[in-house]
DNA sequence: AATTTATTTTAGATTTGTCTAAATTTTAAT
DNA sequence: ATTAAAATTTAGACAAATCTAAAATAAATT
């Protein structure tokens, strides 16, 4: 079975916000991929049809394992060349996000195997994100979202949730990458921002939301 | 402008057989893109509208200048995409022509020029063919069928017209490639077919049809 | 030069993926 | 428990890219 480019895009939306909750909204998926509630419906009814999900109508749909399966192997072409874009073609992390969205879409397995070698197996993206090998598997670390950290903790950034340029230009202008150490410093009850100490060095404000953006391991 | 992949793929065909005999026609467009000659009108009409080709009802096309540069663009895209496959990834040139069909599409600029500069800025394709640079300019080599090649003279190969994995499955099986040295030994009338000598080495016979297909400079 | 044949275009239909507007169902609020 | 609001689905339409069948034009042949 092979998959057009948009429904690529839906099944990988669909298995990102199930991580969260699941099952997933026909609204939720219409704000994340930029289209009408009614044109959601139509492509669920679609892809119900070829057995990649579960749709019960009016209240929300879950992949089918058929469906997780192909989504893994989308996330696995996303991420290599998202690495290999980063490693080899020296772009910046926050730049790549939206050229590995066309190139996910191409989908010779021998190609993709091959990069995965190329690239020498490697195991996240430089957003922190784990690549599933050939098979789908990937490691699931325990991350949290820096926001739920306790004061003085130190925890290391491993991931970002939200991938747009927006939020990635903002952490590069703080200084935080993937494996930046942080801590909570102090926290304001007023608009729930905070301060946090970069690498045991230089202090800065973050807002509520970025924190809650920011994945870390402790 | 941008152009979606159908688009794209009409343009390439139509720049390709231009080389040969300009006006195209609507049936060799036809065949060359597996479409029925209808659809080809369709889309003619379409590319006209949008001034990338000339289009004289009953009477073929030719690309604009403007479609001449979008053509170079594309081809710069996919023969980049060829050399990274083998020089990178370690296929065979022979295997790499479907997946830079499908590279080819993603239209990122800086991605291009940045794998350019990666690759360190290669001239020819694995096939022989230029690469054209960032302003859309290539050599042009005046390359001639080894068909038309004089008994006794050596040549060097430099590309094949026909980049269907069949005939370069043949060429990988009796050890010619780009830059092999070759000569006719001999031809026979009968059937139009020959024998040539391979890097001064071993002696093999070809079809009329294969040596029409081998391009070689002196 | 008239007619047959080949080529090309038009007309109308289909599929994919989208839309708006209206109808339906679920959830929340009185 | 109704009613109002929000979410979802249906109905009908549209653009892109294709198709088949029929009509129109050009080229080839007698």
């Amino acid at each position: 079975m092979s998959y057009t480019i948009a429904e690529e895009n839906y099944i990988k939306a669909i298995w990102r916000l199930q991580q969260q909750t699941s099952p997933v909204s026909t609204n939720e998926l219409s704000t994340a991929l930029q289209t009408r509630p009614a044109s959601v419906t139509d492509m669920l009814k679609r892809l119900h049809e070829k057995k990649i999900l579960h749709h019960e109508p009016y209240h929300g749909v879950t992949l089918s394992n058929e469906g997780k399966k192909v989504a893994l192997h989308i996330i696995r072409r996303h991420r290599l060349w998202e690495f290999f874009l980063v490693e080899k073609l020296q772009f910046g992390w926050d730049q790549v996000h939206a050229i590995a969205e066309e190139l996910e879409h191409v989908s010779s397995k021998e190609l993709i195997d091959r990069l995965d070698a190329y690239l020498d197996f490697p195991k996240a993206d430089p957003h922190g994100d784990p690549i599933p090998d050939r098979l789908g598997k990937m490691e699931t670390s325990k991350r949290k979202a820096l926001d739920s950290l306790p004061l003085h903790t130190k925890a290391k950034v491993s991931a970002v949730t939200d991938q747009t340029s927006d939020i990635l230009e903002l952490l590069q202008h703080k200084k935080i990458a993937i494996g930046t150490q942080v801590e909570i410093t102090k926290r304001f009850v007023f608009d729930a921002s905070m301060e946090i100490k970069i690498n045991n060095d230089i202090t800065t404000p973050i807002t509520a939301q970025l924190a809650q953006n920011i994945l870390v391991t402790l």
